[in-house]
DNA sequence: TAACTAACTGAACGTACGTTCAGTATTACT
DNA sequence: AGTAATACTGAACGTACGTTCAGTTAGTTA
């Protein structure tokens, strides 16, 4: 689930509280960073958001950046614990793929202004931080590598073993942009029609004929 | 070309030296904004950079916001510049599309730092302002359209009329990505191949078999 | 009930940085 | 030469904000 949660240091003993308390200043903070971005958001803010003093705040995180983890860790599981358990990889690929495509798909428009914030404010992360943010991404890629390595073992669709992680970057990057490029895309399509069209097109290259 | 540029208040008269003297804090600022981000680069250093005292920087521009629009505006007339003399629509409409391609991504290659800045400040910029990229983007989405439905007409493209916009922002979004997915995909591929690739699966998708 | 500890408070600290402004240098005009 | 206008300078201003810390509250132990 969490990548980094545990590796924040906190003055507080309770590891009980450390829990509920990040919880709140999370949700406090996935709200305001995603309004106003992480710059234009202060700590007073966030503390005073859920009825908090700075100083308590403090108790539990380090620095401002460390929320900012906590927040980008949220989102990256939010998304996945909710992708994984619909998808499965069934005998059908294409209606596997399929699937897997219109489930990503809707939830990245329910959470787009998440997908955005994590587009602009990753790179506010320290190099190692960047990094998990970064692993996360791979790991639901690889759902989607999946899915397309058991459809070529079944003759299902034709990839080159070599290109299979770089169609599922595509597959991920053509949902992704419903959200970073809503200003062109949602005043022209349908979510509905977005997915059907693109879901054609990503079959279109992949089936054997 | 630059879209904004003139209307951006000065203080001084003289329109050429205005001229001269937002290049010079253009070039300075693109380089930290780049390296640093918009928000860790201040005023003084970018003065610095090119020998400026603070007060007359402050004599070309009103915030350090004007800054950042010259300087995404300054980013997109730079990769527009590039790629339009290259681009033409010729008989031949798959060569056409395929040296379309070919060049943007070279050149986004080429830039990538400067991309992906792009991706992650723009929503630094206020609403209006906003406003002026996505146009400029759209600009450069119209290059594709066209040499799209050039090809529909031709009878060498097989794509239904409403979805030539959807495939224009497809490929540009598929190279962009080269950029700002650099982390898996230049690790796993060469730009040679990554065109090749995105180009060949591209084709498939819009030819008329 | 005294002593100790853990959790919490918010005023105070320090500083970094965008912006201004009083003053200087340079050029143009009379 | 004297005046005015334009371009330039950088110290000074103000403030916003991340972070700290001396002190309070509440709970636990003995």
């Amino acid at each position: 689930m969490s990548v980094s949660k545990k590796e924040i240091e906190s003055s507080v003993k309770d590891k009980e509280l450390i829990e509920i308390r990040r919880k709140e200043i999370v949700n406090a903070a996935v709200d305001l960073f995603v309004r106003k971005g992480f710059h234009r958001t202060t700590i007073r803010e966030i503390a005073q958001k859920f009825g908090m003093s700075v100083g308590t705040l403090y108790e539990y995180i380090r620095t401002k950046e460390d929320i900012l983890i906590l927040v980008c860790d949220y989102i990256n599981s939010t998304v996945r614990m909710r992708v994984k358990p619909s998808v499965e990889i069934t005998k059908d690929s294409t209606r596997s793929l399929k699937n897997a495509i219109e489930t990503y798909y809707r939830i990245i428009d329910e959470l787009q202004d998440y997908i955005i914030f994590l587009y602009q404010e990753t790179k506010s992360l320290s190099h190692e931080n960047r990094k998990y943010i970064f692993k996360s991404e791979e790991d639901m890629t690889r759902i989607f590598e999946d899915i397309l390595k058991h459809g070529v073992e079944q003759g299902s669709f034709k990839i080159d073993e070599k290109n299979i992680p770089l169609m599922a970057h595509n597959i991920m990057v053509q949902g992704q942009m419903w959200a970073f490029r809503r200003w062109a895309l949602q005043k022209n399509y349908t979510l509905e029609r977005y997915i059907e069209t693109q879901s054609k097109s990503i079959l279109e290259q992949i089936s054997a004929h």
